[in-house]
DNA sequence: TTTTATTGTATCATTCTGTAACAATAAGAT
DNA sequence: ATCTTATTGTTACAGAATGATACAATAAAA
């Protein structure tokens, strides 16, 4: 069945920019609906007795298994010429369901974007019963996608470019424990531009909120780096 | 007339936080209805065949009378509790209409906050048909504002705190000429606290935005300080 | 001419950042 | 065992940014 309109609210949405690291690359979650080839974010509408946050998160959770998710809203997107109808009509054709013309999903959407950052490894994308895949895509090679989700994309990376020293970013892209290479890999990945590596180092470090660990032995001819996780009780919690 | 239901789009609606600097203080735009004694946010709904950020823009026009306003969105509201049919039945009943239950303005509504920043002394605030005043408030002295608006109007000033260094936010609370005492006072009133007046003066003028012009004479017993306007040229616009 | 309040700058100490150098070390090569 | 190699952690130093203070300039009244 089709969301039924008493169940959602009319005329807004949420899509959600999905990030993993792959140790290399910054990736995203990108679904392609059933036979029609139509690339887009995760997304959805809001349940009429869900708080927009709740809303959004029992999202994500549906397509990532992933429970407790980190999510940062960053804009909301209402101009008028995102909203066409069409794509809609090719996906709900797709799946084989022809809609009317009056039909709700049809009409005009504003959307709330939020991004969320998750440990890559943890997830297997599962595609549910509206889409036939959702798979992990490079950002700097998306495939098209629908409507105005590119912008949507490029106002994630901005945000968060923004965030990444106000807030611990990669304590949500790396596994527990890393080493200071790997949180650096993140750093440049997302800013696309090399960092020093002593500079980054004892700026890190400075912050005081990392918690160091034994060393990490990988086998390599070198000295062993020590390992390090995000120390939570330092961490400002607003 | 009320505001009819196909006109608009559902269960989206737009609050904006008009901030006004009068020399000393912060204050902002608040409207009180008419018979009923809500204080609100000027706020309003989307009409179908308009931009979000039109829609904002004249709302604040029709309340300000102020055509090239900045506009800067800050968050969206999409709390479940936010939602409360009863002030809206109140205003209603004020303006002397009684509003069936099933109509569209008492359902839930997420909103979208906007910051605006204009000059005072340029605004006489104007009520509009639907209320019957509308006034400047200090930011530390506010009326107790209808359901969530005052969350609103914190979130507003988190966003303006945080953009104070990044743009330039004087631009459009100081008259096109000030002096340099007075830029800073709007910098303490935002941040709330005192600044040092050498090294807010250096650090200002090494952003090179702006332009000196004459100096400014006010017949008091001292060195008379220089006049400053931004130099839009300077300011990068994106 | 002197006094007073305020403004614009210069000065110096302190901290932060960019850059380079160096010491420590894990494991393979000799 | 010792040497070699790649990488890591740390220190050292120069340059830039910031905090704090001092001082010279000056508008108008005393």
């Amino acid at each position: 069945m089709l969301p039924s309109k008493n169940k959602y609210l009319s005329n807004v949405s949420f899509d959600t920019v999905i990030f993993g690291f792959t140790g290399e690359e910054l990736k995203i979650l990108v679904l392609e609906y059933q036979n029609s080839g139509m690339f887009a974010l995760p997304g959805g509408y809001i349940r009429r007795d869900k708080n927009l946050l709740d809303a959004v998160k029992e999202g994500v959770k549906r397509r990532t298994g992933l429970n407790k998710i980190h999510l940062e809203q960053f804009h909301t997107f209402g101009m008028l010429k995102r909203s066409d109808p069409e794509p809609t009509k090719i996906i709900a054709r797709g799946l084989g369901y022809e809609l009317e013309e009056d039909n709700w999903m049809l009409d005009r959407f504003i959307t709330i974007g939020y991004y969320s950052l998750i440990n890559y490894n943890q997830v297997k994308p599962k595609p549910n019963k509206y889409s036939d895949s959702i798979n992990w895509y490079s950002i700097s090679n998306l495939p098209p996608l629908m409507m105005d989700h590119e912008k949507i994309v490029e106002k994630a990376l901005e945000a968060i470019r923004t965030d990444l020293l106000k807030k611990p970013i990669g304590i949500n892209l790396l596994p527990e424990k890393f080493t200071m290479k790997e949180l650096q890999k993140v750093h440049e990945t997302i800013l696309n531009k090399k960092l020093r590596r002593t500079t980054f180092q004892r700026k890190i470090l400075n912050m005081d909120i990392l918690k160091r660990h034994e060393k990490l032995f990988t086998g390599a001819a070198n000295k062993a780096p020590y390992l390090y996780s995000f120390d939570k009780d330092k961490i400002d919690n607003t």
